[in-house]
RNA sequence: GGGCGGUUAGCUCAGUUGGUUAGAGCGUUGCGUUGACAUCGCAAAGGUCGUAGGUUCGAGUCCUAUACCACCCA
């Protein structure tokens, strides 16, 4: 028998473990329906994968959601249920497609030399070379997910559904192409979707400036502007129809500056008479709102701008300038004119990509949309029904409003990364085709000029399949018939309309079903001053650097446990370290046990009675036990964590493991009996634990197997020894026995006297290894001292042979009190007896209780006893008794 | 403009059926090599639970108002 090391070293097991894990199969779903004897009742619990960037690196959000994911997952797995977790990466078009352009860039060439397909395989090339990066990574966290059903939004099956799913949705009328308001990303020359803009306010001006009447009068309408750049696009000016100082005006024509187009003023209630000048310059072609109001007053619709943002020859004279080099010379032309009124600072909102930043520009395009409304009232009536619960529940509204105002979604990206659009026109008679097999000829009149419509798809479009897709939908798989629907989507609250939203609308629509009953949603990732991590604040924190600084259960338990769902959490180094110093903590309560059962010799003969401590730390493991399945029910992962943490540490360390040293060293019936306590209640520990910190209980399980089948005189669990802990069975809820609570109750009785005894040497600098002569005086509880003497004496540092308990208080004539409830103890400290500090002392504690009975009675004088339950009310009635008890023994020692 | 979350110890945060002296980690202070653990142990200091009302026998927890911070939607 090898002695275990003093310290849990993570580098000698995690990996090692991992691949014990992998090769066993566990990974696997029990009750695969591709095998034989699959039994398709049996309810399965499926989580499948938010799928990260294919190219993205590691970041602290990875280990929030793997452990979250992972927890849930090794819980049920635990419990016997066929469990799968579904894997993969997403191809995440611009981001890749910008990370490989860079990657050209730096060899002097890009994507427009290479052309479509040499720049596709580049991208092919670029993801087989760093794609498993993201999940080599995640398999060292820990994700005991199965492998083998690892998916990619890009793969073949996906492309299917893909293109299934678009081609539904197209003959079912829900897909249409057309010119509408989009947002352009002039840098990335695509457009973007609503929810790909963020909107930051930032300091700009607001321009005033005068909209000449085109009757030569000389009159003339103030209008301001955010934006003169796209005066040259302005096709109307409205004030609001109870506008009484523009009224006069509403039907004339002004002229547009320096271009001296006429133009109608128009009256609409969307204008804000408060706002600026109260009449507002419309450009339906580069505003989302003046596109509105262009089209109730059928305004023309010019666009001004070419994709990279510089003026069009729409614009006249500043045709090819940039839009912001315009704005300016647009008003100095404008001020020589005589038209400018005025500049004041405004602080406006003004649109980004949420992609690298820059300014996002409306503007009408033609593109691909998903008509949303009757997708929207599908998933949102699904959600009030209670098909889909969110937990923490207040997403519910979020989602349901969101559902409740949907805009359309544009799904064509012009790029070349993605699922390419699957429509063909005909170049020879305009038919527009949309096959499920890419054409070779023109179904109406058999031409071969067919061309393909040269977008892609959003991704987001293909990670709203993956709850189905990843099972090979539209085909009716076996994996798809069992696994589907899934059970829990865990995923950032970040993304709730990105995908959450976009899964349950789609699987709705093709499956008919929700895709999972609950979605659980996480909080941010900020630093240890809750400020976001980025690379240009230079605090973002490297996973990788804390799993090889601390391990993955340090990283994992951290990330879990002192958080709650759907908050953000801060991070810092500190808590990873104190978490390392956790995990070093049940390495060495490990020790300890394992230790004490390789030096059981004899098999427990008679039945040993519990001691007080044996009940007490019963007691409390059942109370754990319990507690934990209660909170994981509730997917109160962090509280479950805390509560093993606290037990293991405070109440399993602190004081059993000290207790039981000296029952270790009692007849041999009690010897085992402690042994078999301790391996026991280690055993299930290491099972609650578990899904936290998978490596260190895996790690420590096997030795406590080990130790115990080396030496089965001790302890074999209920149901034997699994194979390992990751398949070991979880600890269901455990019966309460009747003696639990006089248990708890007297030993707390035991860790007051300890506290108040270690309190006391230290106040009187007795050294830590002195051995205090003392007597125990109590009325009532002498059998209760007589009994659990032994306590006191090893966790107080008593003196054994001169320890003498008394109902009737003897000559205690220099010794030093202290008192707790109705026992007295009388300590021999040479150095503090009856001195001034000694009495000052009692003056304190007496002061103390004291106040705590005059407390407590006006407390039970008042309508709180009888109006309180009597339990709670009897709870205050012993307090009061203790208090008093205490009193009376202080008051006479003072006197 | 609408909505949501937060405000608890020096710092970072827990605290889910309201139960009566409010918890943890880190930090601070003092003591410590008792064969599980110095990646530790024992102890100490430290909080009118943002503010003001209300409901209740009882409020960190429920209600109303309000301040500040953060976020989401428009």
């Amino acid at each position: 028998m090898t002695e275990l090391p003093k310290a849990y070293d993570f580098r000698e097991y995690e990996e090692d473990i991992y691949k014990v894990w992998e090769v066993r199969g566990y990974f696997k779903p029990t009750n695969d329906p591709n095998e034989p004897g699959h039994d398709p009742d049996i309810e399965p619990f499926v989580i499948v994968i938010p799928p990260p960037n294919v190219t993205g690196s590691l970041h602290l959000g990875h280990p929030l959601f793997v452990t979250l994911e992972d927890i849930m997952i090794r819980y049920h797995r635990m419990k016997g249920e066929p469990t799968l977790w579904v894997p993969g990466t997403d191809h995440a078009g611009i981001a890749t497609q910008l990370q490989v352009e860079n990657l050209l860039r730096s060899e002097g060439t890009s994507r427009e030399a290479l052309g479509r397909e040499a720049f596709e395989a580049r991208v092919w090339e670029w993801k087989h070379k760093y794609g498993g990066q993201i999940t080599t990574q995640l398999r060292r966290l820990g994700a005991s997910c199965d492998w083998e059903r690892e998916r990619f939004t890009l793969d073949e099956g996906l492309a299917r559904a893909v293109r299934e799913a678009f081609i539904r949705l197209y003959e079912d009328g829900l897909v249409y192409q057309g010119p509408r308001m989009i947002n352009w990303s002039p840098g990335l020359q695509t457009a973007v979707s609503d929810l790909e803009v963020e909107y930051s306010e930032e300091q700009g001006k607001l321009y005033y400036f005068k909209y000449m009447l085109a009757d030569g009068s000389g009159d003339y309408l103030p209008v301001a502007t955010t934006r003169p750049e796209t005066i040259p696009g302005d096709t109307g000016v409205a004030v609001h129809p109870d506008d009484e100082r523009y009224q006069k005006f509403v039907g004339k024509k002004v002229l547009v500056p320096v271009l001296g187009r006429k133009i109608p003023v128009i009256a609409d209630d969307y204008v804000s008479k408060e706002f600026g000048t109260g009449a507002l310059k419309i450009t339906p072609g580069h505003d989302p709102h003046d596109y509105e109001i262009g089209e109730r007053h059928h305004l023309e619709l010019i666009n001004i701008m070419n994709k990279d943002a510089t003026l069009n020859e729409n614009a006249g004279k500043y045709a090819g300038m940039e839009r912001f080099a315009a704005r300016k010379a647009i008003w100095a032309d404008m001020a020589e004119a005589g038209l400018v009124i005025k500049e004041e600072p405004y602080l406006m909102n003004v649109p980004r990509s949420q992609r690298g930043g820059e300014i996002v520009e409306p503007l009408v395009s033609s593109q691909w949309f998903v008509k949303m409304d009757s997708l929207a009232a599908a998933a949102a009536e699904s959600v009030r029904k209670g098909e889909i619960t969110f937990v923490p529940e207040r997403f519910t509204k979020v989602f349901l409003n969101w559902m409740d105002n949907i805009q359309d979604w544009c799904i064509s990206r012009q790029l070349w990364w993605g699922h390419r659009i699957p429509v063909w026109t005909c170049q020879n008679c305009h038919e527009v085709i949309v096959p499920r097999e890419d054409p070779s000829e023109c179904p109406k009149c058999g031409s071969h000029d067919l061309v393909q419509d040269p977008d892609v798809l959003d991704t987001w479009f293909s990670s709203g399949l993956w709850p189905f897709s990843v099972f090979g939908w539209p085909d009716e798989t076996p994996d798809l018939k069992y696994f589907y629907p899934t059970s829990v989507m865990e995923t950032g609250y970040d993304i709730i309309f990105f995908w959450v939203a976009r899964m349950v609308m789609d699987a709705l629509y093709f499956t008919k079903q929700a895709p999972f009953h609950t979605v659980y949603l996480h909080g941010l990732v900020r630093d240890d001053k809750g400020q976001k991590m980025s690379k240009t604040k230079g605090n973002v924190i490297d996973p990788l650097v804390l799993m090889n600084e601390y391990g993955t259960d340090a990283l994992r338990f951290t990330l879990v446990v002192g958080s709650s769902a759907g908050n953000d959490q801060n991070v810092g180094v500190k808590k990873v370290e104190a978490n390392r110093n956790f995990a070093n903590k049940v390495w060495n309560i490990g020790r300890f046990v394992i230790n004490a059962i390789n030096r059981i010799e004899k098999q427990q003969e008679n039945e040993a009675k519990l001691t007080l401590a044996d009940a007490w730390i019963w007691a409390k493991t059942r109370q754990t036990v319990n507690n934990v399945n209660s909170l994981f029910e509730n997917y109160q992962f962090g509280e479950a964590g805390k509560q093993v943490y606290e037990f293991l540490w405070n109440d399993f360390a602190d004081w059993y493991l000290e207790a039981s040293k000296r029952q270790l060293n009692e007849d041999d019936d009690r010897a085992a009996s402690t042994a078999r306590i301790l391996a026991e209640v280690l055993d299930l520990m290491l099972r609650l634990l578990h899904p936290f910190t998978p490596f260190v209980t895996e790690a420590m399980w096997g030795h406590l197997k080990n130790a115990c089948q080396s030496n089965d005189k001790v302890y074999t669990p209920e149901n034997g020894w699994e194979e390992h802990l990751m398949v070991a069975k979880w600890p269901e809820r455990i019966q309460n026995v009747s003696w639990e609570d006089s248990a708890i109750k007297d030993f707390d009785l035991v860790q007051e006297l300890v506290r108040s005894i270690r309190n006391l040497r230290s106040e009187f600098k007795v050294e830590p290894n002195k051995k205090v002569d003392a007597i125990l005086v109590s009325a009532a509880r002498v059998d209760f001292l007589e009994e659990n003497k032994n306590l006191l004496v090893d966790l107080a540092g008593l003196n054994e042979e001169s320890l003498v308990v008394y109902a009737e208080k003897p000559d205690t004539e220099g010794l030093t009190v202290l008192v707790v409830e109705d026992i007295e103890v009388y300590l021999n400290l040479t150095a503090g007896a009856e001195s001034e500090l000694d009495r000052e002392r009692l003056e304190k504690e007496l002061a103390e209780a004291e106040s705590h009975i005059a407390r407590l009675e006006k407390l039970l004088s008042s309508p709180f006893a009888q109006k309180a339950p009597a339990n709670v009310v009897e709870a205050e009635r012993e307090k009061l008794a203790g208090y008093k008890s205490s009193a009376e023994k202080l008051r006479e020692r003072l006197s």
